[in-house]
DNA sequence: GGCTAACCGAGACGGTACGTCCTGTCTTGAG
DNA sequence: CTCAAGACAGGACGTACCGTCTCGGTTAGCC
């Protein structure tokens, strides 16, 4: 990124060298993408030697990860209208929102497939970033049943993977767009079949 | 493959050479997965020569889709049961049952990585893999309409989303199991909504 | 060298290419010296990959050695004056001019260097570059015994190492001067002691 | 070498520093040679920073003449039987047996080959270990003359070149062996033209 | 039935990036 | 304040593939 010539306003060199790698990395990704950003290109843009980036990332995918998770993690966040339709509605479409950057698009590509081989990477992805979402999620979901929303007895984790699942779907695989139309459909008919049970009568 | 040494039983040279190449490039994408898979690999493998793959295949991603379709075509054809759930839950068993294949997962997941960048694979692959598919699921839903099984007002693309994108979604991206029960908990809330509403009474 | 750009006056592409980093070699070797020339800056004068280089040298040493060889190879011939001091005499007299070229002394040193640790390097070099020499002066020695200019019970390969090892010796190792005073002064003492002893009478 | 774990027996830090690190490094000539010892290497097995070395050394060949003088002077001193061939005998027989050391042998062409782009090493390497040893050879020379047993009028430098010289030649050059029986021819044709011209009568 | 043009294998070519290694400088923390 | 330890920027190493390009040696039409 290069904010400024090597300053040093009480930042350890090691430190400035960190960011400024993950700066260049965030920016490469932005004007190549995740397949032809090179590590090489990195360490120049970053002024650092190619030994520092090895030294604290393992691969492309790991880096790549890094500078991703810095602008998306505060982009999508969970609120709570309430409703946990209301909720989800809002959500996914804020995911959506994001998605629809194509550094993003390009980087959890990338990031996926590199998981394929590489477990470490697959585990730091699931854990640092799904799990988050997945229990903020649940959460939202407890609420709900709490408030009679919703009834109890189905598969959150299943419920999840629909959402979630169908937004990855259209980003990575079919194309299509990610729009509000769409996840709200989403949305509502996911929920369609989990009102509460009220005939118990 | 390279089942014996150069034949000749009546196939062109050509002929003999594509589908050496192809099947160099499955057991390439069984053995080191799609990532590691190399061309100068597949060609030396297949005895052809590398331009003779350029040739026919521009990039990677298409060999391996070409690789890959020879199997996974017939691999899960859609029942008809009678009834619509029942026929998603066995076609969804079979398809778990061939993305838990590591080749396959593989060769996916290289192939929509590299449609991220390759407009003419992503369309090869939707149009050649996908859209079947969903013209498939398309017809059992509207067996299952004109049954009076589930209702006519939903969107049949978002549901065909949240089922297939929740197996993608685990296949890809979060690596948990495809397994039974999974599919068959997918199937049933997805369907839960979907009742028709006509029991008001 | 690209003394042009890619001609193609019935020169393959191969044998271009080994000019082309030969003349990039012998250029570097004037410019940088033998240690600090670079395999990538030959390959990039040259317009050629580094593959192409070390397909055919195994080390820059051998690359050196060749680039060296074109140009010293016909500048020291041994003359036949009809006398065998004479013979010797003009003979140092021209391997010390050639000697006395920077890039001479710089690529002798760094192919007799790494000669140390690659016994071909050092093969190549005593095969191509000295014996081919320790032969034309056993020559000279013959017709000067033959003529009874010299006695004939003495160690040639002793003379030799005393002439040529001397010039090594102000060459590589003490940096004293190379000029026609020392040589016609060694040639002189050298065979001095070598005259007939048949002559008491 | 490290003859034992950090002792302090009123040597200072530096002073151990110092020989800690003259021993690693003699260690490794001996174990790999001149030309694949590092620094980085040499600091690790001396337990002592890169700094420390950088500091007093300021080439690699600087450090390994260091390394080398300290066996490699008590090892050859020049005699004094009375007869100058037999003195020049005996003491290029044991300068053979120091060079037939492998280490010896990697560390001169080392230093020499360093020497070639840095002047200050070559300098020292003159006069901290040739001008010695030629002081001395003309020592020698004068006492033979002194004696009457040689005459004054020849070139000693001439001579020290003829004789050293083809040591060295064979040395680094040629590989020839270095066994009494060429150190012994070798001075025995050097001395041949030099005895006395007194007897011409 | 011979000629020629297309296509084949083989693999060298110019390149790019890899991940490792070492250099010489600079920073940090312990003694 | 000096030192070991080691991180840092830089840059060459030798390797692996890329996609393109000769190069001969079969085919397989088309005369």
């Amino acid at each position: 990124m290069a904010a400024t010539d090597r300053p040093n306003p009480g930042v350890s060199r090691s430190e400035w060298a960190r960011s400024a790698i993950l700066g260049a990395a965030a920016q490469l990704l932005d004007e190549v993408g995740f397949a032809s950003m090179t590590i090489e290109e990195v360490a120049a843009r970053a002024g650092a030697g190619k030994a520092t980036i090895y030294r604290r990332w393992p691969t492309k995918g790991t880096l790549a990860m890094d500078a991703m998770m810095a602008e998306i993690d505060p982009a999508a966040p969970f609120p709570d209208t309430g409703s946990v339709i209301e909720d989800f509605r809002l959500q996914l479409r804020a995911v959506a929102r994001v998605f629809n950057r194509p550094r993003i698009r390009h980087t959890l590509t990338g990031v996926v497939f590199e998981a394929q081989n590489d477990p470490r990477l697959r585990n730091a992805f699931v854990e640092r970033y799904m799990n988050p979402r997945r229990d903020q999620a649940r959460a939202v979901i407890k609420r709900g049943i709490a408030r009679g929303e919703i009834r109890a007895n189905f598969d959150e984790g299943v419920l999840f993977d629909q959402l979630y699942g169908a937004l990855y779907f259209r980003l990575l695989v079919s194309g299509q767009p990610l729009n509000r139309r769409f996840t709200d459909e989403l949305v509502g008919q996911a929920f369609e079949g989990l009102r509460p049970a009220s005939k118990p009568g």
